[in-house]
DNA sequence: TTATTGTTGACAATAAAATAACAGGAGTGC
DNA sequence: GCACTCCTGTTATTTTATTGTCAACAATAA
């Protein structure tokens, strides 16, 4: 898996897409696929499909093409799906809950061992099985259990310090789904899921369509509801 | 807010971040900010700042810089956040509880109106005064109200014809959190969340930055661990 | 065998995105 | 009011990403 020049990241974020698309043409039972087939399945060229399969090994046969299970197999290799990896969720609330609950990541090897928070009414409980601990505990739990993944589901006022604390005993990537930009040492990896954002590019292309409608336009200019309970940013 | 020519994804897809920063300038009170200064703190050039925002106009002043306020009130109407949002869960598994759940959504115009799914035991129900709906009743309530957005949380194997039908009944935007390429007219808008996908690229970059280590390789080579339930992918 | 078709991997051409350069208007200090 | 600095908006350049093309080779059919 050694890797002499650098893979661009438009091509490794294309690379879970293909390794779904594979799984589910082992599942129909398909054994191989030309670029082309899957360029009209995936609407990506067939041209791109080559070459991003390209950065990593010359996969396929000519006159052939793709041996689907050798393939998928060989992405599976490639993104490192062929190991288990330990995760820990730092802030128990309603997101950090659900990928608890989120059962498939158990079956793909990622699993989640601990919770933190610091919620009194949370340490002590599980959730499907998984304990909730005191942030407190973070420390010496991280420097006791081999940590891969750190899951930052908490307010982003905290989470920029606690990023830093995971990044310092030895945690080696974080996936934050804290609306904030977290500043850690380059040997630790950040992947960012930031949910409003996302919501908003399609807010953006929905009133780019509709710009012209007219019975859209109950807006309102302000902040207008006050939510109940102001739980987490 | 008429667009004349075409905006590219890239520059779309920044808009909230710049959204983002410039609120927080706002809470520190910052009246105003040069793209150089800004291009520190964001980690992006300033010069790409510059052309980003001059794709909707010129906002800055040569001399001064750009004013937080007004710059953060235009990005807001860009992105179409000063109405409301009319949206629906279709799935009320962990993943849509918790968005439901997520306050900060309404705080920002993101109306959540109902939840629906096939559940027995959840129908009836209400999430934080949301309540959970047949799915039945889907295409009544979207012909009866406006619904701008369906934020799908369901299996992957029925995401593809709810996706269809919502198309169908009017929905125009559907944020998909369904582990699946959906596949809906040209008028309707998707943004897809692959949580999974997220994880692998972030899996990948571990690995990679990790390579060489042995310590790590604690590997199991097949799906070790069977799940307790099989909720949904 | 031998021709024909299909398909890759390599590379060239094109398109898109990011960065740099710069002309000139706006603020600032005197 | 004048000189000088700051900083935008815009154009040019560079870099990155995508798409198109083709020689080489495998599979298949004649």
């Amino acid at each position: 898996m050694d890797s002499e020049k650098r893979i661009s990241p438009a091509v490794i974020n294309r690379l879970p897409r293909y390794y779904r698309y594979l799984g589910d043409l082992l599942e129909s039972d398909i054994t191989r696929i030309s670029s082309k087939e899957l360029s009209a399945k995936m609407n990506i060229t067939a041209s791109q499909i080559r070459q991003d399969l390209n950065n990593f090994g010359g996969f396929g046969q000519q006159g052939y093409g793709y041996n689907v299970e050798y393939l998928h197999n060989e992405i599976k290799k490639i993104l490192g799906l062929d190991r288990l990896y330990n995760m820990i969720v730092v802030g128990g609330g309603n997101i950090g809950q659900a990928l608890v609950n989120y059962t498939n990541f158990e079956k793909r090897g990622f699993v989640i061992q601990a919770v933190f928070d610091t919620n009194p009414r949370l340490i002590g409980m599980t959730i499907r099985g998984v304990e909730v601990y005191d942030v407190d505990k973070m420390e010496e739990y991280i420097k006791h259990n081999n940590v891969d993944v750190a899951i930052l589901t908490l307010p982003r006022v905290k989470a920029v310090k606690v990023a830093n604390d995971l990044a310092k005993w030895g945690v080696k990537g974080m996936w934050n789904f804290s609306h904030v930009d977290l500043q850690v040492p380059d040997d630790v990896l950040v992947e960012n899921v930031h949910l409003t954002d996302s919501l908003m590019t399609l807010l953006y292309k929905i009133n780019e369509m509709y710009s012209e409608d007219s019975e859209l336009n109950q807006l309102a200019n302000g902040l207008p509801i006050k939510p109940k309970v102001d739980l987490e940013d």
